[in-house]
DNA sequence: GAGATTTGACCGCC
DNA sequence: GGCGGTCAAATCTC
């Protein structure tokens, strides 16, 4: 793994931390309800890490009450599909919302009644599973004994974000911890990167002295939909605004300045 | 017209 | 042969 992919994990694992320690905080002191914001939060981090993690066969997470992943019970003889995805990582993701925005742009391909379920089940993969080789699939449920959630079973992992990432930024293949934010908004189409709420391009506001990062997305509005969440997950950074992750080692990173 | 979705047919494993 | 998963033509939507 290079070194801008250690610092990459080691600020998401700061974050995590930091989510978790604001989670505890605020469930003490105040009757917003905060659970569900953490939850998605968590779980983004976590999938987050996943992506750079392939010696882990799940990805790192803490689990809630809520949103509880679930491993995905391996069979007994795995199945082989058409193209051989025996073996590939797979976790399962409980969600009231069955088209749960989990960051990635999904096509369908197909849909059938399952025997064990009086609920049909989804078949989707990767939007950009031919053009940048990605095999990541879901299948989404409707759960049989909860009516009310929906399981969504990963299997196999995004490269097509790594793909295009990496590609396009050979500076952090080649040590720099640079990531130019703009080059990625020109490799992705927006359905695949979660998009920012509109923000004033000198909005952006990197606090060193408080330690915190400000973002002035609103963040007196908690959002709790995924959807929305989502928006929030990727620093509001235009064209030309860069972020060093050794900076991120300066401060504590707090993407939920409150 | 391009891209996304639907749906019946087909394939491979058990 | 049954079943889950995938393919691909038809259809839909923008």
């Amino acid at each position: 793994m290079s070194h801008g992919v250690d610092k990459a994990v080691e600020a998401l694992l700061r974050g995590q931390e930091s989510a978790y320690r604001l989670k505890t905080v605020l469930e003490h002191a105040s009757s917003v309800p905060t659970e569900p914001l953490f939850d998605s939060v968590l779980h983004s981090f976590s999938f987050a890490l996943s992506l750079f993690s392939s010696s882990n066969t799940q990805p790192p997470h803490r689990e809630s009450s809520q949103r509880k992943p679930t491993p995905v019970v391996a069979r007994k003889s795995p199945k082989k599909n058409s193209h051989g995805e025996e073996g590939l990582e797979q976790y399962s993701h409980d969600s009231p919302n069955p088209h749960h925005n989990d960051g990635f742009s999904w096509r369908k391909y197909g849909q059938k009644t399952i025997k064990t379920s009086s609920h049909q089940r989804c078949y989707y993969r990767c939007a950009y599973a031919k053009d940048r080789n990605c095999n990541a699939l879901k299948r989404v449920q409707q759960i049989e004994d909860s009516p009310s959630l929906f399981r969504t079973t990963y299997v196999g992992k995004h490269i097509c974000e790594v793909n295009a990432f990496f590609q396009l930024n050979d500076d952090i293949c080649n040590g720099s911890k640079m990531i130019r934010f703009d080059k990625i908004d020109q490799a992705m189409p927006d359905s695949v990167i979660p998009q920012p709420v509109p923000v004033e391009q000198d909005a952006i506001l990197i606090e060193s002295t408080d330690q915190n990062m400000n973002l002035e997305c609103g963040s007196n509005e908690f959002l709790v939909d995924d959807d929305q969440l989502w928006g929030y997950q990727i620093p509001p950074c235009s064209p030309g605004n860069f972020m060093f992750l050794d900076d991120l080692s300066e401060f504590d990173y707090n993407p939920f300045h409150l």
